[in-house]
DNA sequence: CTGAAAGCGCTTACAG
DNA sequence: CTGAAAGCGCTTACAG
């Protein structure tokens, strides 16, 4: 390690340039009312040049009043995060919808108990100017103490009965369209494993999809027929040794979660069920490698970058103090129909892999 | 959205308590050598408390001259974020070892061609103190720059002929670890696909680990052998389909990738080629998925937690001024195997499919 | 068109 | 043991 430089302030842009500290603020930040004469501007732009100079963040952060820099709450736990083929593309989005502008992102992982004090704090040191909140829980205080103080927040997700802007998927259409398609395809007797445990509001809501989609058709609903998969593969594993306990047996399985259906094609395999000839399933996600396992997953797309996206656009308007066009950003899922449910075996296409898609909204 | 409360400062809690801000400065901050009568010391907190008060980060920062924010710099193409299944753990091990500090963890994405400008800005401005570079790529030379002024880096990966303090396994050795097993399995004929191009430090090293392990047992290097990836699954479907037409065909394949493995066994189910009977493989990375898939991959595990802990450790040394303990930490990696290889087979282990066990010579 | 001055909210010598 | 004052590096009315 070298020894740090001497710092470059605009005291010395405005030395260099012959002008004043106001002028060199003035031109660098192309204040809009400000008439500068060209030779004067020039003059300051090159000298800021020449010094390499940065206006000091903090300096600038403490005047202005604003951080410049947005949090993005991690509220899963570790067990989710960890194996989350998702996050990677929900920060491209958001990074993404971030470029062009000045701000930066600050992320914060959040594990359970602690959850009120930390992103609470990053709010009133002002160390965020607002924040989007990932896998917001329906026992979360401190996020609606932070909305009332009139912290910009966007959910990704939602919760019932609050009003703090969120960018989703409709979780609950799109589990009623996998498990419609699977009746269509002739299947009576459907189970569920659950993406996580159901406090999660998008856990309880595919479930809701499942049984309307059952509802629908006149199926009876069976508690039975539905396991609780706690995000993991290994998860999955279990609740699929769990389902093949009932009798009957079922003869489709709906997965909330992909990662949670390759644990549940492990046990499959073992106990020597072909999918989809004995047993067909369908997933939820679509994760990267989704279409990659044997056999490719019929599964519903999130789009993930999108979401991202949405959830930094609309963050962005709500710091520039704009109302935002909707508060409540719902994006479409696609079914993606691959090998796993039986409809292309159905269709004599054994070998596709990309699958014909349908938009549900 | 309501709107902001009056902000609270430090004037507040002073006029609360009956002090001055001076005082409460020290209270809050536990300054070592100031001693503050405990009746005030408590009427202080009390106030501080009371109030909700929390020291404004932005002005803490302007006159301590740190940030008390520390950088990650993802410096990926888009598409191997895209499907990096390794980037949450990583996340995971930098945020836990921040946790108890007070630095907070920006992120940043980089674009390939704008990758001077972007986090040399961040640095100049003082918003972060020092930063974690994932990825750093040879060419780099605003990183170097940066090295130079005496900003506190660490290097997730390494660079050659570069002192900046890094974090990374040994590519070399894992890959010769890999590599031999395969050897000493009875293969002779062993493929490659690389995890990306080679302009990658890891891409190149790895593929020196494989050339290295054929060296060792007098297995003469052949280039058609080797095909690069690009880091997605994809990739690894074309790189595969090349591989097949070499003649004679290997009978092995080390993959750099688990991603990029799971694209190569698509090519390989679609051929009718067993895995591992007619051709074993071997990864790199040990996703969460690499046990999950058909057959069960065999693998490199990667530390990915540790990688990330080790990092945000380091770092956190470097900003603290003092020098760590070493500038360059190597993680050991582990073979694990498992089905893909066909180890287990030679073992007669009870879960292996049918088909004849017949010896890989 | 440009500059002197105040102020953002802290911390930290320096007195007392 | 506690307070008045300076200063961190900017921006922004306000004069001129």
């Amino acid at each position: 390690m070298g020894r740090r430089p001497r710092r470059v302030t605009s005291k010395d842009v405005a030395r260099l340039a012959g002008v004043s500290r106001t002028t060199v603020s003035l031109v660098l930040n192309d204040v809009p009312h400000a008439r500068i004469a060209p030779e004067t501007r020039r003059r300051v732009l090159e000298a800021a040049r020449q010094l390499g100079y940065r206006p000091n963040a903090a300096a600038r952060s403490l005047v202005r009043q604003q951080a410049m820099t947005l949090g993005l709450i991690l509220c899963h736990p570790p067990a989710h995060v960890y194996t989350d083929p998702f996050l990677p593309q929900v920060l491209l989005g958001i990074t993404g919808a971030l470029q062009k502008t000045e701000y930066r992102l600050l992320l914060e992982t959040v594990a359970e108990p602690s959850l009120r004090e930390d992103y609470l704090d990053l709010a009133r040191e002002k160390r965020i100017d607002g924040f989007i909140l990932s896998g917001p829980r329906v026992d979360d205080v401190a996020l609606r103490e932070l909305h009332k103080e009139g912290i910009p927040i966007v959910l990704l997700g939602h919760l019932p009965d609050v009003a703090i802007p969120s960018v989703d998927v409709d979780n609950v259409r799109a589990a009623y369209t996998a498990v419609t398609h699977l009746i269509r395809l002739g299947h009576r007797r459907i189970g569920m494993i659950t993406n996580g445990p159901l406090h999660y509001t998008a856990s309880q809501e595919r479930l809701n999809g499942y049984r309307q989609g059952l509802a629908k058709y006149n199926i009876p609903f069976e508690p039975d027929l539905v396991v609780e998969g706690h995000f993991t593969a290994e998860s999955g594993e279990e609740a699929m040794r769990r389902l093949l306990t009932v009798r009957p047996r079922p003869t489709a399985v709906f997965v909330a979660s992909d990662t949670v259906a390759l644990g549940a094609l492990v046990t499959l395999r073992q106990a020597g069920i072909r999918v989809p000839e004995d047993m067909a399933l369908v997933g939820f996600d679509d994760i990267p490698l989704a279409a990659y396992v044997d056999p490719p997953l019929t599964t519903v797309r999130l789009p993930a970058y999108e979401l991202g996206r949405e959830a930094a656009r609309l963050l962005l308007t709500l710091v520039a103090g704009e109302s935002p066009p909707s508060s409540r950003t719902v994006l479409s899922t696609a079914l993606v129909v691959r090998a796993s449910c039986g409809a292309l075996q159905a269709l004599h296409n054994p070998q596709s892999k990309g699958g014909e898609t349908g938009s549900n909204t």
